[in-house]
DNA sequence: GGCCTATAGGGGGAAAATCCCCTGGGGTTA
DNA sequence: TAACCCCAGGGGATTTTCCCCCTATAGGCC
């Protein structure tokens, strides 16, 4: 039987290269390429190296993270078998990759037989579902989908909000933008709206939830 | 050469059990056990199973973290030979692992080289320094190390920490609280010097980072 | 007894945040 | 061309937040 192909897509080389040694140890596949993000995928598709059966796609990475490159494969590779895996169990990014064809979601902590398991179904039967996506589906199927509404923001309201995210007050988010207050004000009437918050706290605690703003 | 021994400590099986491959591909070691937590490192020591030559020990993880079991650690066996290993480059989480007796602190995304290079010098040498890590300590000298503020906040005073991480007023909170406003607002003004914060945004944003509130 | 802390409460006031309403200019697009 | 949005700004009012001050009880500790 011929071994079945993956390429494994993640910013922990550690982890990366782990799990290549788990992976060859089971006999029947066998990695082509481990990459550091989504750009390498893509660079890898543009050498016109060999098609894998599966890729192993990690969500969260530098440069271009999973989404991203979930939205790159469903236009550029449709039939690409894709099985995301991550850290995260954040249902909105599960529902996320779904959504642009991941055939299927694995958490890191899975026990590796199921890993095993999910990857044969995937290549085999084109999907794996674990309880905890059904869960995440049958969730989003009952939210009227709206969408991210920060998709929906200006590029000054964007400024805005990195600015909102601190102590400073809108008076000198207006001197630290060059802009008077009552512009700030108006950006910040317009982003309540768009994010359907009432409060600053609440501004502060959906850029944390969608993390539009990093901290460290 | 007798092999050395291996215990890794990571509630993530998939890594865990990746990195036992990898580790046992390398020849020289042996993976003696694979435990999810810091609980179960104790309940391994209770067995009186063989003494790891060096635990491979992940920071974030349920029941009992990194930190709590280098804690229990430097009690009961002050001369385990420790490496941590982790997502997290958070600089206080590095710190207070090595504070705590860790030789060496690894991200996940280190080369597999590096990592057994790493490995090789905790157990023979008893340390390791990477570049990020004598920048933290470094860093960690000049700052008057008060520790985690919020350790000193009372009971109440958390219990109010929950509500303001949110839309609510403080009116709205004395009254989920079942006090009076006045009394809310001497524990805003309390825990606001404690976390040495200015502003309600400012104290989200030290819950944030503290992970002191869970948001989903 | 003094001293400290946690708890619960209050008065008064200044500064911010929040919420309405409004006027323009400039660009896009139906 | 009219409708619409982004941008920049303003008037005015109400709440909320923030920052001082203060009292009082109960418990622990020296």
């Amino acid at each position: 039987m011929k071994k079945k192909s993956i390429v494994i897509v993640d910013d922990h080389l550690l982890f990366a290269q782990s799990l290549e040694s788990l992976i060859t140890k089971l006999e029947e596949y066998e990695v082509l390429a481990i990459l550091k993000n989504g750009k390498e995928l893509t660079q890898y598709y543009m050498h016109k190296r060999k098609v894998p059966d599966l890729i192993l796609l990690d969500v969260k990475m530098p440069v271009m993270d999973g989404i991203q490159t979930m939205q790159w494969l469903k236009e550029n590779r449709p039939e690409q078998k894709v099985l995301a895996l991550t850290m995260e169990d954040d249902e909105d990014t599960i529902i996320k990759m779904l959504r642009n064809g991941a055939k299927g979601y694995l958490l890191k902590d899975i026990h590796p037989e199921n890993f095993e398991f999910a990857m044969k179904m995937v290549i085999e039967q084109g999907f794996y579902y674990s309880g905890k996506i059904e869960n995440a589906l049958r969730n989003s199927e009952n939210v009227d989908d709206s969408g991210d509404f920060h998709e929906r923001l200006t590029e000054k309201e964007r400024g805005f909000l990195k600015h909102a995210c601190s102590e400073l007050t809108y008076r000198d988010i207006a001197e630290e933008m060059g802009l008077s207050p009552k512009t700030i004000e108006n950006y910040r009437e317009a982003v309540f709206k768009k994010l359907e918050v009432k409060t600053r706290v609440g501004l502060v605690i959906y850029c944390m939830k969608n993390k539009l703003i990093k901290i460290d």
